[in-house]
DNA sequence: ACACTACTGACAGAATCTGACAGCAGCACC
DNA sequence: GGTGCTGCTGTCAGATTCTGTCAGTAGTGT
């Protein structure tokens, strides 16, 4: 049995157990040493795989590895459905393969007749405005918001005017025509709205900014006076 | 990447396509040779996944899993919370608290960091072309299209003239400042498309439509030369 | 007939895997 | 404190697997 096979063999045996299992078990289950069940188990958990591993007791895998059957209602598996296909026609090609996938897990753990109705739902989106042809990088923005991280921006301004900037990128909004970063600026040393087709240059860093993004954001919507959801 | 890796990307590629996919797009998609994918498929399938393989046309994953999918990754999780954010703001009421509480159930069997990421999403959906104040009542022709269900309609057209007429619901598309029916119009034996905001009165009936909506979907797609997803 | 596809076998070099051994650390029980 | 169970890590060399390439067969639809 190749390693590939005997690692989904262990994921199984693995969610069979509701308390910990000792490794030995599981070399013994799977016919390999110990040893290869350590590695096979640390192959697992870099995976994303949530694997305990309790000294004196086993290996208990915890819930939020695998996606667990799922019910919906029409009108939910519709928005669903509707939304991600906004997504895919309208934002990054990044974000669109993801909700593409997304969809694809979920249909994959719902009952028969409800993947039948999200499959052949009916609710389309109509081509809109056109978007910028050239713009920054989404997913380099989208990644940098996630991870706190500052960037550096060359921003052409509406005068034409370039100017280089670090920034700390807090939100992604989008608009019809186009998309804009909210990100606080350290050169003005306040909140700034960046549309993504006018960034010239963007490097990402590895320096996370010093205030986390949940507080930043709070801030920027009080500065708009846009109420909190 | 291991192979494992490589198996667990390649159901996860599988389980989004609907119609066969050549062997040749898969191992472009995965970077490996033709071979590679013929031998991760036969690996597979002697894992139990039930996948289907037609010369000629492609490869096919039945329903029913091997294993369930993985958790969603982050950006899934963005593209999901950014879709239901835009039918949140940009549909009717009805299919906004749809979304909300579609996503409300995912984020009950997501792991803590991952409901963390999904709670402090930052995508945002900006404000739109204004939409129409006064229209039909959406969830009404949602219900109707999801049940096949005949439709009475008064439409005022373009030029001011209302008419009556009955039509077979089939689709239903959103635009950036307007939503449309897509309906075949029993008076002019064809398909016609209906503004919402056009639609003077809207009377549901019980009366199903006789053909199948998926069947006249296709149709319609093809008299609008919209290839098929 | 043709294009496209699934599928199989063989081979060699590259890459990975595996078991064995040695050793550390946390925990429970005696 | 000692003992036994467990998780976990590092190292190494030999065994194994994996992979791409090439060649060839066969099924399907146009």
């Amino acid at each position: 049995m190749s390693r590939a096979e005997r690692l989904l063999d262990l994921i199984q045996l693995l969610r069979q157990y509701r308390y910990p299992v000792s490794g030995a078990v599981l070399a013994e289950a799977l016919g390999v040493s110990l040893r290869t069940i350590y590695r096979d188990i640390a192959t697992l958990q870099a995976q994303g795989a949530r694997i305990d591993g309790e000294p004196g007791l086993g290996y208990l895998l915890r819930p939020g590895f695998l996606l667990p059957p799922l019910m919906f209602s029409d009108e939910e598996l519709e928005a669903l459905v509707l939304g991600s296909r906004w997504v895919a026609d309208r934002a990054d090609d990044a974000l669109g393969a993801a909700a593409h996938s997304a969809l694809a897990k979920i249909a994959a753990v719902l009952p028969d007749d409800l993947r039948h109705d999200l499959d052949t739902n009916a609710l389309l989106i109509g081509p809109g405005a056109p978007l910028p042809a050239a713009e920054a990088d989404l997913a380099v923005l989208r990644q940098a918001i996630r991870r706190e991280r500052k960037l550096v921006l060359d921003y052409r301004d509406q005068h034409g005017t370039t100017s280089q900037r670090i920034v700390w990128p807090v939100a992604l909004a989008f608009f019809d025509r186009v998309r804009v970063l909210v990100a606080w600026c350290e050169l003005r040393e306040g909140f700034r709205h960046f549309r993504t087709d006018r960034i010239a240059a963007l490097n990402p860093s590895d320096q996370r900014y010093p205030r986390r993004r949940q507080a930043l954001l709070r801030d920027w919507r009080e500065s708009q006076g846009i109420p909190p959801r």
